[in-house]
DNA sequence: CGGCTTCTTTTGACTGAATCAAAACAAGCC
DNA sequence: GGCTTGTTTTGATTCAGTCAAAAGAAGCCG
């Protein structure tokens, strides 16, 4: 039943690395699997996933290839004030992030005025703008109802406290 | 002609960390001075600041001060994505900054839509937002004039490159 | 003024995140 | 199958910042 069909339908990693003219290796692809899985991923926690199935791969492949996919624009690197960088497959629509500064948990926000280089100041005091970045700062749902003040990682140092 | 006035008009830096309940010491005052002098000076600008006038400074001292500072809600700290920790001492508005990926310049712009919390998303997936800040990218005029591939102290290695 | 308590600062070690560099290895092309 | 170029490993290194203990100063109280 599956011989029928094409091998590959949906895009999978090895296409977009070939199609981003990059070679497809073993790691790169479980790194892009591991950020399918893991929403907002950091280097640590790709590393550690990628480890499941690729036991021997080490840190600095994770960080190669994800600065690789990074610049291929396949991926995309965000780091929130007072937190390492996170990546994410989402791109290309230039969206925004909330992150609660009690857990630290990012979720995506939709670009929150028109198209990608929103919010319109477009020359201010000599610059030319070419991209607008948001980020959202409060309180997730679990944070607010549940157990308030016992999670706290404690994101906030450098923010207000 | 002097003794007529008061003792200090100027609300200076001693007078803004005794109203914050901050003991009132040399460091503290130097580094509201090197903070008022450079717009948005990293930790180790303040350090190299700080010595001119006091030479036995410790850059620890420094680190200390301007947590202490921040967390009073005399100064803000911003951390530009790929950049160390940066200082002002303009708050209260929250106000945003434009960054140009070729030097680094930073400079400031007023916030973007009406009053501190700006850019509405009050509940977006759960969150209840406390605060929007915005990140402008772009070229400065200096960087789109001048010798612009020249400069490039490499800021945008986070960034798309 | 002199002493005391508490807050600051110094010193020096240490962490986490990420980068650099050279050698070993594998993809993809002919 | 062999070669070239791009990847990955290994291990050291940087940078920004934090931790902790001991020494020192600020501000209060009598």
């Amino acid at each position: 039943m599956t011989t029928t069909q094409p091998a590959t339908l949906a895009p999978d990693g090895a296409s977009v690395l070939r199609a981003a003219g990059l070679r497809v290796t073993d790691s790169r692809v479980q790194v892009m699997i591991a950020l399918a899985a893991i929403p907002h991923a950091g280097a640590d926690a790709v590393y550690a996933r990628v480890r499941e199935s690729l036991p021997n791969t080490s840190r600095q492949a994770v960080y190669n290839v994800l600065g690789d996919l990074t610049r291929a624009g396949i991926v995309r690197r965000i780091e929130p004030a007072g937190q390492p960088g996170l990546f994410e497959l989402r791109v290309g629509d230039n969206h925004h992030h909330v992150i609660c500064t009690n857990c630290g948990v990012v979720a995506d926000v939709d670009c929150a005025v028109g198209h990608a280089p929103c919010l319109t100041p477009s020359t201010e005091g000599g610059f030319v703008i070419a991209e607008a970045e948001v980020t959202y700062w409060g309180l997730c749902g679990d944070c607010r109802s549940g157990s308030t003040a016992q999670v706290s990682t404690n994101l906030i140092s450098t923010k207000e406290k």
